[in-house]
Parts: structure tokens; sequence; C-alpha cells
DNA sequence: CCCAAATGTTAGGAAAGGCTAAATTAATTG
DNA sequence: CAATTAATTTAGCCTTTCCTAACATTTGGG
């Protein structure tokens, strides 16, 4: 039980998953070898991981063939993409860590959210876009407090800045 | 390798390791028996861990004795401690989930995020609170443009609370 | 068309975690 | 202080996920 997941996937076979529909997506169809190299593991490994999904009845498997997701594979594997693109996103834009680590923190915690608080977190950047208060450069300002450049006088300026654009909001 | 963290421990033992750091805290030291309860694990699983994490010096273990955490087996539990309380603190007043959802995400997501994502995330915390633009009643917007409450007017009217507040700055 | 290289699968096993049941040690209390 | 109860540990086994080595199948170049 290695995590206990909505779709009732360990995070592993949530990787395969995802992997799958990137290789769908860039091939149209997924071989065995390239999901091994994606994922760094051994062929032999993909064998037994296919086994379980097509168990599950998440991919069509055919010994020596290729491998497509089914319905259910294809909508579990798409909230999974979707998960990793909305934190990857948050980690690179917004709490600004670099292009690597947003792709590694996304790739750990996309397992480790679940739905609802995935869904918050669109809302909240959502929000950061559409508020007048946030939106614009208000992302550049925490750049500048990440810098130690926070200063009454920056404070103020660009407080009236802020104003001066919602004014457009008429 | 079922969780390649910084500190070389699984997210198992992450866990073991908290919960021992908080049980020293409520009792001074940690009983095995207390640990299962906390972890809803059996007894001998427990035993198991144990083990494990004398064996990398995290901590004092005899058999049929009490469990104390080491110097390093503390400073690794009060860093996720510390993590679970930033990400906790995140998903109920920032992303306002409630109090049992925070929890469960902060418990999983802990050990899923790296240092440096952790470091920026207090950044950003903190520049919410503290930006002019972001303090006060800002997260009471964001509650209100959840339940579709957003509107021109709305925006106009907050914008210009905020400025005033702003002003006080000078 | 046929054989080698590439690809895929089996077999067998390791490591991490968990479990139950049985044995052991510690604690309590009559 | 002895016996019962509570707490721990051992022993033995299961599952997941990975590995290597050996075997099987496909495919493509001669």
């Amino acid at each position: 039980m290695a995590g206990a997941h909505q779709d009732g996937l360990s995070s592993n076979l949530e990787d395969y998953l995802e992997t799958i529909f990137h290789l769908e997506q860039e091939s149209r169809v997924a071989r065995a070898k390239d999901i091994a190299e994606r994922l760094e593991v051994s062929r032999a490994s993909v064998t037994g991981a296919l086994k379980t999904l097509a168990d599950k009845d998440l991919i069509n498997y055919e010994p020596y063939s290729y491998v497509t997701l089914t319905a259910q594979g294809e909508k579990i594997a798409r909230e999974i993409d979707r998960r990793h693109h909305i934190l990857k996103g948050f980690f690179r834009d917004i709490l600004q860590l670099g292009n690597e680590a947003a792709e590694a923190n996304a790739c750990r915690v996309e397992h480790a959210m679940d739905q609802a608080a995935i869904d918050r977190l669109v809302n909240f950047l959502d929000f950061l876009e559409h508020c007048p208060r946030t939106g614009g450069d208000w992302l550049e300002s925490f750049e500048g407090f990440c810098r130690g450049k926070a200063s009454p006088d920056n404070c103020r300026q660009c407080l009236a800045d802020c104003l001066e654009r919602g004014a457009e909001l008429t």
C-alpha cells in the first residue's frame, strides 16, 4: 500500500499511466521500451506494471504489442497530467523555482494532493491573476521581496501603480 | 526506493520520526504502542521501523525500552514537522480547505516537496502577509471569488479600501 | 527468405513495509 | 511474590516494485 490515492492507484502506477499518456500523444502509441526509458526502469519492470494496469482495465495490452489507454485509463492519466501542469506552474511562476526544481517537485506532489486541494489551487492561481491587487506586477514585487528589496518607499510606489491600473476597471 | 528524499529516508520512516518527535514533546518519551496507534500500524511493524531508525542512528533504542531521538534524528524530525505546519497553514488559511483536508494533504505533501520549495513557500506566505496589496482583507476577497462574488463593483471598493490602508504606510 | 539485432516476456530474487500468531519480557496487583 | 495482564519482540509470510539473466518474438537488412 505504497500510496492510497483517490483512483486507488499507487504513485508508481500513476506514473506509468502518465508516461503512456505522453507517449500516446507524441507517437499515438506507447512501446514498452520507451516507457522503460522515460521512467528509468528495466523493461521487465514495465511488463509487470502493464499487466497490473491491464488487470484494472486502464490500458489495452496484448503481449508483444503496443499499449494504449482505455477510456478510463485516459481519464485518470489526464487528471494526473493536469495536476502536473498546475503544480509546475505554481512552483515555477509563483514560487519562482527554476524549471528543473519546479518539474521535480511537481512530479512528486502530483501524487500527494487530492482533487479538492488541486481545484482550490486552481482557483487561487486564477484569483492571483484576475484580482487587480495581485495581477500585473505583483509577482515582480514578490521577486524583489525575496531579494530583500522591500522598503516603505517601494511599497508606496507599488501601491500607487496598482491603484492607477485599477482605475481602468471603471 | 519508495521515496528518495534529501535525508535519505522513505516517507514511511519520516512519518515514524515525526511521530516519535510528537510523542517526545507530549510525554518526554515515546512508547512503541503509542507509535503504532498514531500511525495505525501493528506493533510488530513499529519494531521493524525502530530497528531501521536505530541502525541509522536517528533514535536511541534498546529492546523493551523507551525510544528517544538522537540529535540527528531530532533535526530531521523538526524539519518534517516544520514542513507539516507550513503546508497545513497554506492549505487551511490560504487555500481555505477545511481543517481535516488541510491536515491530510499536508501529511502527504510534506514528504514530496524539497527544502528549497518549502523555503520559497515560506517566503511567499510571508510576502502575502506583509505586502499591503495582499495583507488584511485580501484573503476574504479570495473567499468571495471562490463563491463567485467577483464584480467590477466589488473590485473597485476593495481596491479603494486597500489604498486607504496603504496610506498609513507613510 | 532468413538470421541477427531489437524488443518483449519469464523466472527467480532482493528490499521495503505491512500483517498475524506465538514467544518473551515487564508491570501490576491480589 | 507469584500470577495475570500488558507491552514487545520474533518468526514467518504477503505484496509491491524493482532488478538481472535467460528465453521468446518481431523485424529489418542482406
